[in-house]
DNA sequence: ATGAAAGCGCTAACAG
DNA sequence: CTGTTAGCGCTTTCAT
């Protein structure tokens, strides 16, 4: 329906010189004639021609467009996420096309298959889990450069650029500590993703041997990346004979909707209870008290995926390269004055 | 870089028929034989055939793809308009290309300009602004369908779906009226699109005509639809001798900020203040106290969207339509209980 | 350095 | 109903 009419060969006639010529000129390709060159370009800005993308993708495989997958866009981090790859593609004049799996690994699946039909030079995905995203990507991975973002997915031989959730979980921890929290509990969500399983793995571990079991001693708390799990959890808390020290979140999306159930209820945070989270979305500077948050580099993860794209695409079978870097946490009023 | 290798005729030559029978099978254009239809569905099937959208689309001049530029993803009102429009567009079997213009006129521009290119079979656009937005906006609408969404552009002749601000900002109003407010102060945007003209105006009638000038008497208060601009709004209101007894904002993304400002100064809310807000977004429900907040049917909007895309390509010179729908408005706790 | 011509993969006329 | 053929608009050999 919506598409130019002038073509290269209008340009070519109005210039008076070949279509391949006018083709040269406007790819920047080979030299030609300086004059030619000019009488070219004036054609075609006078007859405002843009190139038919389609025709130039058939037969230049190529499409500067880079294809990205999130889990959900209603999770701010996933949309801070795009933002940083779309700034970064901008800067070599690349454009990104942005699809939502809605939380569903189905929807995933159709998803990167539409990018890859759509010849995108490449795709940034973030993984829905860690197991059942995992054909779906290997698929993609051997027609194109694949890079994960944030969360890996397990046996993927893809690359990946995501950030120490361990270190991330040591900085909370840490933190509480030197405020003299003795009793933490965790909330985070269940091990379906990379992401959850790290962060609570590395609780468990900072947290000594003192529990076998799941969170058996009711330390750890495993629901969803979700508003809902976070009010789910606030009250299993409220629940109990007393609260904790202080809680440790495993997202923001979490962390904001425990605080507003607790305050609720009458609890004071930071006094009685402290709480920190993780991902330091703006959300989280909204709240009353706001959130200590763990932060993650994801303008400098953004460029790192865009360069792991371009390097794949030049060396297909290069050995699988996984960039993580390092959280910093933002103290804030949630944890204490 | 990504790409098929199958092409028809692979599929052609393995099921023993021509090039055009087995393309009339893949997109059931013409009644074909049963048996070579089977032949050529086996083969499509077992060769794992895809048709290369780009052939296809520089062929038909059509994608099954819609467009949709907001001012900026990160507003979560905007994320669940795109929502709403995936879905619909899911249930006829197209995908939805989105992009992000940054609260930027030019790069609204040049987005619109990326996707006409794409060949989307239409566009669905939430302008920027509701003057600078036009040019861009008409020069599309020259090349193919295109509705305006929630917000409309002065003078674009093009489809519009919207909701009735005046009618959102009168049940603000008579609700804050109903519980016996008498001093109201509204905090809303600048009129640099025509949401805030219409929410601002409304209110400005509704309030009678005490004020001649543009909130001379301190009863609005007008800047961005942004955090920044809530929270600085709260201390322009908490640096008066007293507190109005109720607040309209022109957006939850406003109010969310407004509110929490005022209660880190120890204001109660509703108690002292009642706060009513527009957009009704999920954030609204995470504040304490939950925000009252007119909710657009925005499913409703959405289908109304595709549905004018749909008519405007089968009947390019029908007259423009605007639709407008009615909102309701959602009792919560920030205006008493 | 330039032009003529050959396709990229697909679908729509046009004959049969 | 089926096959042959001609492009959609572009880039890129291959000759010159």
């Amino acid at each position: 329906m919506m598409g130019r009419k002038v073509t290269v060969r209008d340009v070519a006639a109005a210039a008076g010189v070949s279509t391949a010529t006018a083709s040269r000129v406007l790819t920047h390709s080979t030299s030609v004639n300086p004059e030619m060159a000019r009488r070219v370009l004036k054609a075609s800005s006078e007859l405002g021609y843009t190139a038919n993308v389609f025709a130039r993708a058939l037969r230049t495989q190529r499409t500067d467009t880079v294809g990205m997958v999130v889990p959900s866009i209603s999770n701010a981090y996933f949309i801070a996420a795009v933002e940083a790859v779309e700034r970064e593609l901008a800067d070599s004049g690349r454009s990104l096309i942005l699809c939502d799996a809605r939380e569903s690994v189905e929807t995933e699946a159709q998803r990167i298959e539409l990018l890859v039909q759509r010849m995108v030079d490449g795709l940034i995905v973030v993984p829905v889990t860690a197991f059942d995203s995992v054909p779906a990507i290997e698929a993609a991975a051997r027609q194109g450069p694949v890079v994960l973002f944030d969360r890996w997915a397990d046996a993927a031989s893809t690359d990946y650029v995501g950030s120490d959730n361990a270190d991330g979980l040591r900085l909370c921890v840490d933190h509480l500590r030197a405020r003299g929290c003795r009793s933490i509990v965790y909330v985070g969500a269940k091990p379906r993703t990379s992401t959850a399983y790290e962060r609570h793995k590395a609780f468990r571990e900072l947290m000594g041997p003192a529990d076998g079991a799941d969170g058996a001693d009711g330390s750890t708390l495993l629901g969803e990346f979700s508003i809902e799990w976070g009010v789910d959890a606030a009250r299993q808390l409220l629940g109990r004979d007393e609260l904790p020290d202080a809680i440790v979140c495993g997202a923001d999306i979490i962390a904001v909707a425990l605080l507003g159930t607790l305050r609720e209820a009458g609890v004071a945070v930071p006094e009685q209870v402290k709480v920190v989270s993780y991902d330091d979305l703006l959300l989280g500077q909204l709240t009353v008290p706001r959130l200590t948050s763990v932060r993650q580099p994801i303008d400098a993860m953004a460029a790192e995926a865009v360069r792991l794209l371009d390097e794949r695409a030049g060396r297909p079978d290069a050995p699988v390269h996984k960039s993580i870097f390092r959280p910093t946490l933002v103290v804030r009023e949630s944890t204490g004055r």
